[in-house]
DNA sequence: CTTAACTAGTTGTATATGCAACGAAATTGA
DNA sequence: TCAATTTCGTTGCATATACAACTAGTTAAG
């Protein structure tokens, strides 16, 4: 079996190629952020005031990844924990002003990137990849439990 | 844009999908094996003796990544560092027979999940998407200078 | 031949990730 | 209502990753 002929490695290879792209990208522009970190700013423009459990399932992370990573934000300013007053064990997690603005600042860079990652590539081509790459994550569900989400 | 209907989120949701059910199927199969470590396994197996350095390219890791990766591997008995003797700032690694035995033995069980990975998927359909990562690829290329390889 | 420049690998520091085990709080059930 | 169970978040531990700065060894320039 080769498996250079099969998509794992394509797309593991691919995957690092982004994100490294990325991280070259914020640095340039002298935004100090990650790419993790810019998801989760992104889950939280759109839903804001989650619950780190449910957060952690939207990104797709481990509840202790979430965890550190809302410290690491925290810290940089970025997010905030409002504990639950109706359940004292839940966290919510807020954007502050800060993290919106860097997001809304970083935004149109990823866009840009997007664009420029497709680039010569149809439209066709795209959606058809996608339905593949759906297909794939479709065995992976029917074949494990544990759910998986963003990222 | 609706970044969800670009490659790049689909990209990264499957590959850690796949990276987590790689990591659950070597443990209950009892392989102490990450990907990373078994990615190495793989490249050592194809070319044994390489210097660090190459090796890092081969695999699309930073040398301070390979580095760490080669002490991790070195202590579990996988690999072995040879310093070279006609340049003395070079280490060679080796698989050791340990390393290779486990390879062998992990290598039917990610062959078996690659295959279940395509299932019911074309072989039209894996080579056009194949197509399609080689020209994000080219895309990234023509973006950057750093190199980047496998995974 | 000696110094300057370069190369291979390591270490410091920071981030990210996940499993196991834990404490605190909420919910269930008897 | 009170014990058993479940849930949310954290901490301990191990791994992975990369940039910057470093050491030691090699090569090139003068």
């Amino acid at each position: 079996m080769d498996l250079e002929k099969t998509l794992a490695p394509w797309l593991g290879k691919t995957m690092k190629m982004i994100d490294n792209h990325i991280q070259d990208l914020f640095y340039e522009q002298n935004i100090s952020l990650t790419k993790t970190q810019w998801i989760l700013l992104k889950k939280l423009h759109e839903k804001d005031g989650v619950a780190q459990q449910e957060l952690a399932f939207l990104t797709g992370r481990d509840k202790t990844s979430l965890t550190r990573l809302v410290n690491t934000m925290e810290k940089k300013n970025l997010v905030a924990r409002i504990p639950s007053k109706s359940d004292k064990r839940i966290n919510h997690i807020f954007l502050t002003k800060n993290g919106e603005s860097l997001f809304k600042e970083s935004l149109p860079i990823i866009e840009k990137f997007i664009t420029a990652l497709q680039e010569n590539i149809s439209e066709e081509e795209i959606n058809s990849t996608i339905a593949v790459i759906k297909k794939v994550q479709e065995n992976l569900i029917s074949k494990s439990i544990k759910g998986c989400n963003s990222n």
